[in-house]
DNA sequence: AAAAATATGTCAACATGGCTGACGTAATTT
DNA sequence: AAATTACGTCAGCCATGTTGACATATTTTT
């Protein structure tokens, strides 16, 4: 039992007579200023990725799904290893999800033409309409933030998020998002 | 079987004979411009995740046992229908992780003062070091990209965080952070 | 005072999407 | 011929989210 609820009368930095072991001082953003970027960061990809689940719910999928759909829409002809290590997932994992958008016909595999070891992923049609309707919502909310913002504010927008992503991945990231 | 894999020797474009099924062409960030940032949010949050986890695991605990440490640190004394709202879960996914943290030493339940119903949930030492060891890596992270931006361009993407937020919680958000 | 609403906790069952480990197969490279 | 590569698969585990139902203490409303 965790049950050990101190009592009101008890203030929380002496509750029960264990004194001070309880803190009542916030972490403030006024000595941590980077905590402010901290939790934007967690509440805008919160709701940012909230737009697709209604969606995708539609279809029984997830968010694993999108993820999938999105990078083989963006680079028809990916290897598997390719995706793999955009998503940072491992082999199993993307497994399960790829094998269910085949089966629903979002997705095909071609053999590689020089290597045919290789499953080369493209979007069918309906692959190429579900990535759309996807994104839809998340390229409105984008331009709606952007909107409100001057060209070198935007600016600052795009360098803050490429300087967060990990050093050694940025020319990656930069590739595969091409200018 | 979905095992439908097409000869290299058909061009995706004209595969099998199924005419126009699969699709070759690249969605691209000069037709949707938003991709850019659609895109530098996923690898920049995915990064930005990243680098409490080797800390955690040393715990033994996971990402949801961060953000619950987290926000009990930067809110002493918050309610537990409030931690939900800012989590967006709910309290029977809240409870386990909590159980844990409260077992654990990391935070520990005060009743209200006035509303004796209510559980107001404090870090101890313990829970208070936790949360630090936890942000540093994400601070220096945000420091080192903020160092690269001028005023407005740091201003610029505060500002486009915040407005990626849902439209009915930048209130909310706002106040959770402070100035 | 009784009834209703609120804040919280708990039990049980289930789904998603990560993971590891082991093994298989076809194709390519050495 | 042997080793490596690219990929797939089976099996099981774990973390963390969900819904639904119900319990308890406390406060608010009637």
């Amino acid at each position: 039992m965790a049950d050990v609820i101190l009592k009101s009368g008890e203030t929380p930095d002496r509750p029960h007579g264990r004194t001070g072991r309880l803190i009542a001082e916030p972490l403030s953003v006024d000595d941590r200023p980077e905590i402010t970027f901290v939790e934007l960061l967690f509440f805008a990809y919160r709701d940012f990725i909230s737009d697709p689940d209604t969606v995708l719910a539609a279809y029984g999928f997830g968010r694993a799904h999108h993820r999938v759909v999105h990078f083989v829409n963006r680079h028809p002809g990916i290897r598997v290893a390719d995706l793999l290590d955009i998503l940072n997932i491992t082999k199993q994992s993307l497994g399960r999800v790829l094998k269910q958008l085949i089966d629903g016909g979002f997705i095909e595999q071609v053999q590689g033409p020089q290597d045919r070891r290789q499953r080369l992923l493209y979007p069918t049609e309906s692959g190429r309409a579900l990535a759309l309707r996807l994104m839809a919502p998340q390229e409105r909310r984008i331009a709606e933030a952007l909107d409100s913002l001057s060209p070198e504010e935007r600016k600052g927008a795009e360098l803050f998020l490429r300087q967060v992503v990990d050093g050694d991945q940025r020319d990656m990231v930069a590739r595969l998002i091409g200018q």
